[in-house]
DNA sequence: GTGAAAGCGCTAACAG
DNA sequence: CTGTTAGCGCTTTCAC
């Protein structure tokens, strides 16, 4: 017993129970909603009209299951404890998030820590995506590798080691050069330091290629004590501090946004007025720099858009399209800890 | 042509393949998979071996269609700017993907913005997961209403406002209760000032409930020009903050460590000394109130395993089993910003 | 204890 | 332009 008007029961209503209603078949239905193949336009407005009227909503497993496509694209998301709570990633997420939505995909999580790939790994042999995202390049490329591998059709975002890899970037680079170039005007080369977390994040490599970039344009090198990288762990930041901090320097650039937040903390407690004593700048912006007193001149990268760009690109891919490199735009804002 | 010993093609070997190699029917090699059903102990070894050497994965999407599950637990997180990049989220949610991957199940992002649910709606009406975990339930409980309305099951992390839903919370106003008594021991009550958040949001309700009823314990009752509540905007947290300090607080706590970061770069500015002038207290904690010079007392409740606990009764729940609701327990940290 | 066969709800040839 | 039919790969009655 069907009830084609109504729906009584809570069952779903499904494409046969349309076709039923409107005594076509299944498959002109389905030609109806998908657009593909030869219809009238007079049977497609009935039946969106009728689909309208029913409720009716495809089943995507059924879908996914004849189409071989989930309509899910995998994110890599750090969850090393260093990492965990950078707002970059999270804004990053939402960006990826809203767009996949704009094109009925949806984001799975998949977390990585140090190097253990296994969340990917799994996700990708149960084909769980039709497609990653990777939110934090590493050097070793571990999981370009895998991916390829398995077939999976992926974008990096930030600079992949891996040859042919589709990206989606910020101009880390001129970025960082840029800044650098402004604090070269009015500090001289040898009282800049910089302080700098894991080389082994692509992102990283980018940025530390800008700044040295910019003292090259002014014939400098950056001095070996006033440069501190590859700073992690709590320990190896105060160490990095002290000794930066003994070379009595005019002016430092942090990294990223959490290394400033704790460079912040330190300086203040060792009443170190800022920009008085110490010019303070940074390669990553975040909402706590842009409230610090005094706020905090930083380059400013648009997570939520490289996110969604990203998304964009991957499913255009596995639309067959051929995905393109895409370069992000950045912007300078020169702000009161630097005056 | 099938090859049953390696697999040349790079076709993903299949329950059939298996079946073949083995001389069994499709449904045995299932059983012996699933564990249900009677079957032997030799012959499910024998499958089981087999399984590992030709390196079978089950196609998840069509034991999805024939179990009507998907393996896959929503999560709803906030992408309104005010708490895009706060770190509870990101934690909570690194949690549950962990949790999540141990059972095999996947976590899917679902984004809302104010009271726009069209993200949830659209997930839950595609089928595209088995049940929904709420990050930050808000007063309405709207998103409550739309999953029971479709059946769907969840999990609330915090308090819920709708009868009989599971929740997962932190035990907030008991915490923020023995916080703020800690500080009335040695500030005069009418010395103690509050600045929160959104009182929509549940949490911000529970911990409110915790600072009144400290005050009470002292026979005291929170003076209205002490207290500031629903600060979001930069432009009503710089109000609620002047004003406050009109009052010559001996005691300032904050509703969370966005607020407090706030405060703190604000006091920092002023010149006004932690906890010399003013002493300062947070009602969540985060890394950044942990790096700060000075660290700042706070309650710390693990968001981490929020997450982990909620994944894990949704999908006992999922499971058949009934859910429960479960309290976290928390910590108090005294640092220095409070001695 | 094991096998055969009928679904799960949709898409995509292939006919007409 | 529309209908019929055969899958997609797994689970699950129902026989044996």
């Amino acid at each position: 017993m069907k009830t084609t008007t109504v729906n009584p029961g809570n069952k779903k209503v499904q494409l046969e129970d349309v076709a039923l209603a409107l005594g076509l078949s299944k498959s002109t239905v389905s030609r109806a909603i998908s657009g593909k193949g030869r219809i009238s336009t007079e049977t497609r407005e009935r039946v969106n009209e009728c689909i309208r009227e029913m409720n009716y909503r495809p089943n995507m497993i059924a879908k996914s299951l004849s189409e071989s496509r989930t309509y899910n694209v995998g994110v890599v998301i750090p969850m090393d404890s260093n990492d965990a709570e950078a707002p970059f990633f999270q804004t990053c997420l939402t960006g990826i998030a809203r767009e996949c939505a704009v094109r009925n995909y949806d984001a799975i999580i998949i977390g990585t820590e140090k190097d253990d790939l296994s969340q990917l790994k799994r996700v990708v042999e149960n084909r769980k995506v039709d497609g990653v995202i990777i939110t934090r390049p590493l050097s070793d490329n571990s999981m370009e590798t895998l991916l390829c591998e398995n077939g999976m059709p992926f974008v990096v975002i930030g600079r992949s080691m891996l040859n042919g890899a589709i990206t989606v970037d910020s101009n880390h680079k001129d970025g960082c050069r840029e800044l650098t170039s402004y604090l070269l005007i009015s500090n001289q080369p040898e009282k800049i330091g910089l302080i700098m977390g894991n080389m082994d994040h692509t992102v990283n490599k980018s940025r530390y290629e800008g700044f040295e970039s910019a003292f090259a344009t002014v014939g400098a090198k950056p001095a070996i004590d006033m440069v501190y990288t590859g700073i992690e762990s709590p320990l190896q930041f105060s160490k990095a501090v002290s000794a930066l901090l003994k070379q009595e320097p005019r002016c430092i650039i942090c990294g990223d946004d959490m290394i400033c937040m704790k460079l912040l903390a330190e300086l203040n407690n060792l009443l170190t007025a800022i920009p008085e004593d110490i010019r303070v700048a940074s390669f990553y912006d975040s909402v706590h720099l842009d409230n610090y007193i005094p706020s905090v001149t930083s380059l400013i990268f648009d997570a939520g858009k490289l996110g969604a760009v990203s998304a964009s690109e991957l499913i255009e891919m596995l639309d067959g399209n051929s995905g393109k490199n895409v370069m992000l735009d950045f912007q300078l804002l020169i702000r009161k800890s630097t005056m």
